[in-house]
DNA sequence: AAGAATCCCAACCGCAAGTTG
DNA sequence: GCAACTTGCGGTTGGGATTCT
């Protein structure tokens, strides 16, 4: 496999296109079609490599390419597929008439990645990041808001009752986010994080010692081998309820995923007194949902409505979370 | 107001798969 | 089957634009 000459050879022309060029190469390849694009440049009138013309076309010329900023939609599909094909910015674009790759590809690096990052989550596995620097807003939040809890009593018992749920549900959100993180780690058998994982529960007081003894259990190879990360769990901590991973069976038609799986999958219709707040396994909230500035929505996901159905909110609500913020501020 | 820092994106580079003779 | 060539793709970068100090 041969490489083609590089623009540098024969003092072609790089950088920026001038209007000038990027009219003869429309001009040409309007009335023409691009041919062979290596001997499009001489024809067309150009002192530039077939391969920069290319470009130029694909990325910036063509009549269908759509321009502006990306729309939330666009985001969201962006997210989903990334998270099934990875750096395939090629075939992602495919799913989204009017972008390139390349454009996609850049979306990505200055506002996408970063957003996860931002909330802990691993752009490349799309999971809850493992390492300590990743989780410490949450184990920051989380402590503090134990601290809150123990050291100030609410002044009535219907508040007390929303905090001590608002907390519960924080804490069993990031428990989530943990054990999901166990699950992943678990299918690497070199990973040695998941032994950590419940000291940081016991520290920051999310388990009791005795839901500790049953978590220290489940480091052992045969529990971990269960095929999807999730049998390990269910069987030991009856309040936690793992969603199951459906966002890879969903097949993509019309350019977009069927299952709009942002929400969490396991609340419609129930009415238990701790609905489990959960994220889908593999999917993400919706990052317009999410403010770079609020790390502690680093674990957050979707909640319910008052009739059962899936809704788009981040768990710490803005009331919550300012109420939140004020008390630490 | 000005320099520094950061953001953003068009364009380039180099690799690999596909095609052709 | 092989080498030369073409095309497509993903990673990276240069520098202009914008924001911050």
């Amino acid at each position: 496999m041969g490489r083609s000459p590089c623009c540098d050879e024969n003092g072609l022309k790089k950088g920026p296109w001038t209007t000038e060029e990027d009219q003869k190469l429309t001009e040409y390849i309007v009335k023409n079609g691009h041919g062979s694009w290596r001997a499009l440049p001489k024809l067309a009138g150009l002192n530039r490599c077939g391969k920069s013309c290319r470009l130029r076309w694909t990325n910036y010329l063509r009549s269908d390419i759509k321009r502006g900023k990306f729309t939330p939609e666009e985001e969201q599909t962006i997210l989903q597929l990334h998270s099934v094909l990875g750096n395939k910015w090629s075939a992602i674009a495919k799913h989204l008439p009017g972008r390139t790759d390349n454009e996609i590809k850049n979306f990505w690096n200055t506002h996408l990645k970063k957003k996860l990052i931002q909330m802990g989550f691993d752009p490349m596995t799309h999971r809850p990041r493992t390492d300590f620097f990743a989780a410490l807003p949450q184990l920051i939040a989380l402590a503090n808001l134990r601290q809150l809890v123990e050291q100030r009593p609410w002044e009535d018992n219907t508040s007390s009752q929303v905090q001590a749920d608002a907390v519960q549900a924080a804490k069993l959100e990031y428990l989530q986010c943990l054990l999901q993180s166990a699950a992943a780690i678990a299918t690497s058998p070199s990973s040695s994080s998941i032994n950590t994982i419940p000291t940081d529960l016991e520290q920051i007081g999310l388990l009791s010692p005795s839901q500790m003894s049953s978590l220290s259990s489940l480091s052992s190879p045969r529990i971990l081998e269960g095929t999807n990360g999730q049998d390990f769990i269910t069987g030991q901590l009856p309040d936690i309820q793992i969603p199951s991973s459906s966002f890879f069976e969903q097949p993509i038609i019309n350019g977009s995923t069927q299952n709009s799986d942002y929400t969490a999958n396991n609340c419609a219709g129930e009415n238990s007194a701790h609905k489990p707040l959960f994220l889908s396994e593999n999917s993400l909230p919706p990052l317009a949902d999410f403010p770079i500035s609020n790390l502690g929505d680093a674990c957050s996901t979707s909640s319910c409505d008052a009739d059962g159905n899936s809704a788009q909110l981040p768990i710490w609500s803005e009331s919550f979370y300012d109420q939140f913020m004020s008390e630490f501020a």
